[in-house]
DNA sequence: GCCATATTGACAGGAACCTGTCGAATTGGC
DNA sequence: GCCAATTCGACAGGTTCCTGTCAATATGGC
């Protein structure tokens, strides 16, 4: 029978702790977003082609999403008006999303809103400790990402 | 407008390097358990019964997450054999969530891949690292626990 | 013991992610 | 310039989460 060493034990608190962070924060984000008829994966989209369009597949690889699930975002968006397709110069068939008036309102209102709240959240937080824990996961982050890198690159772990 | 404080600026991070490893520790572990015939969030409600079998309402508390998700896991489960529901000597209605022999054995080989797994990644890092990190991850957690139960107690963020 | 209240599982339906497949458009090797 | 390989959006379908509603069951005040 494997078992846990001490750093992996470590680093298996750490992975149950992100996720209940994960958690909580998405329902505060969804919460912030959804009286102007957003919610935190819209907020997501909205935020990349803030500084300028592009196509699906762009806004896709830079969330780190299939590239269907923003597909469907992004279709919902344009029904509710926050964003338009646009025709891109660079390639007939893949448009770029842009944001409409209503869309970059949207956007700087929750973001004035998120402003407001990581303020006072962060207000009685150690600084240190915030910044340690970035660095932390930043770590772990890499470490996963090689790994799973070289998952597909082998082929899954079956 | 809002603007964040360094605080601020630090939380902001922070919650989306969360969000990253997040996506990529459920991939890993959908990785560990699929030629299992299981998943992360089946996993995860495996666990919770190992201890002692439990009802679906008490599962959902114990991971925070909606009564009616794990239901439908559990439901799942207990279609491909994992579980089996049993008489609730103090609850009629409540049934437990009990492990069927093969669910057990399941269990028992995602543990073990998981051990391997994280002692794998863990192996090239600062323990000190990991340990800050679940730190920082656990006062922030706090923090949004307290603000999440008075938000429900003030009527949300409309 | 009785009855208002809370909790439970069942059922229905929606949001956000995933995968696989398809034809159209683009790109790169030659 | 041609053609194979890649990338793109459309479409179909599945999983895991959510919410709201309902009837059955517990629970607690009295």
């Amino acid at each position: 029978m494997t078992k846990l060493t001490a750093a992996g034990e470590l680093l298996t608190e750490l992975v149950l702790e992100v996720f209940r962070v994960n958690g909580l924060a998405l329902e505060a984000g969804d919460a912030l977003t959804e009286s102007l008829g957003l919610s935190s994966a819209r907020w997501q989209v909205l935020g990349v082609v803030d500084h300028e369009p592009a196509p699906v597949a762009n806004v896709a690889r830079v969330m780190g999403l299939a590239r269907q699930s923003v597909q469907q975002t992004a279709d919902a968006l344009e029904r509710d008006g926050f964003i338009e397709y646009r025709e891109n110069p660079h390639h007939r068939r893949a448009k770029l999303i842009a944001l409409t008036p209503r869309g970059r309102e949207a956007l700087r209102k929750v973001e004035a809103r998120q402003a407001t709240w990581a303020n006072q959240l962060a207000a009685g937080m150690d600084a240190k400790a915030l910044r340690s824990a970035a660095e932390g996961l930043r770590q772990v982050r890499q470490r996963l990402e090689e790994d799973t890198a070289s998952d597909s690159r082998a082929g899954g772990a079956r």
